[in-house]
DNA sequence: ATTTCATATGTATAAAAACACATATGTTAA
DNA sequence: TTAACATATGTGTTTTTATACATATGAAAT
């Protein structure tokens, strides 16, 4: 219960919810530096907010040099196949830009 | 998203991500009363937390005589549809024992 | 009409979460 | 080895949420 409980809580914020929405719908992982500037958001909160995101096990990181890379952890349990499918339902005319803001931000890294 | 978000907030509570559970998987509405009863909670916290889930329209209410009923809010999306087989999800085990004590109370009901 | 029962809410307090600023840690580049 | 960059965190403050007690409202039973 405190598990599902996690995750809903995880979720129930706007920051936190415009991320995990964006790993959704970009299926890539992406640095705290991108997030920061796709949500136009202060750098220590969006560390923190991942940092829920992780202890909800929602996401998980991996380092590569100066970076620490964010992704979708992978599925293992229905609920989260769930929860995941119902973020996706989410359409993007709800996420100011944003998601404009941060496909634009991986086209130039992928140059 | 805020509609989204308020979803996420009203579940985030374990008075009442339980009170969604019971509703899930008894399929029949119950009263504020009986809620407190099974899950021993006061009776002011039960209707305050029934308020919030009633303003993420997760539940609706209908009066009869001294009671009040609240019943989950027929689905019309599939972002709800989603979570409320998420919902589903959530094994009995997880909930000490408040389903049969509310089946019980519940099969007192129709005698 | 008065009491009893079911539910809701005003208000105060406590607990939790979000935020901001400064700063620390670690990595790469100069 | 120093500077610049990316990320994380300590600490104080503000905001939000949950809880508790008292009490109000409204319906049913006596």
């Amino acid at each position: 219960m405190d598990e599902h409980i996690n995750i809903f809580k995880a979720l129930s914020d706007a920051t936190r919810l415009k991320i995990i929405w964006l790993l959704t719908n970009i299926d890539e992982k992406i640095c705290v530096s991108e997030i920061v500037e796709v949500l136009d958001e202060y750098q220590y909160n969006v560390s923190r907010h991942l940092k829920i995101l992780k202890h909800a096990k929602l996401v998980e990181e991996v380092k590569e040099g100066k970076w620490v890379y964010y992704y979708l952890t992978p599925i293992k349990n229905e609920f989260r196949q769930l929860i995941q499918e119902a973020i996706k339902t989410i359409p993007e005319s709800q996420m100011n830009n944003e998601i404009q803001k941060c496909k634009r931000l991986l086209a130039e890294r992928h140059k």
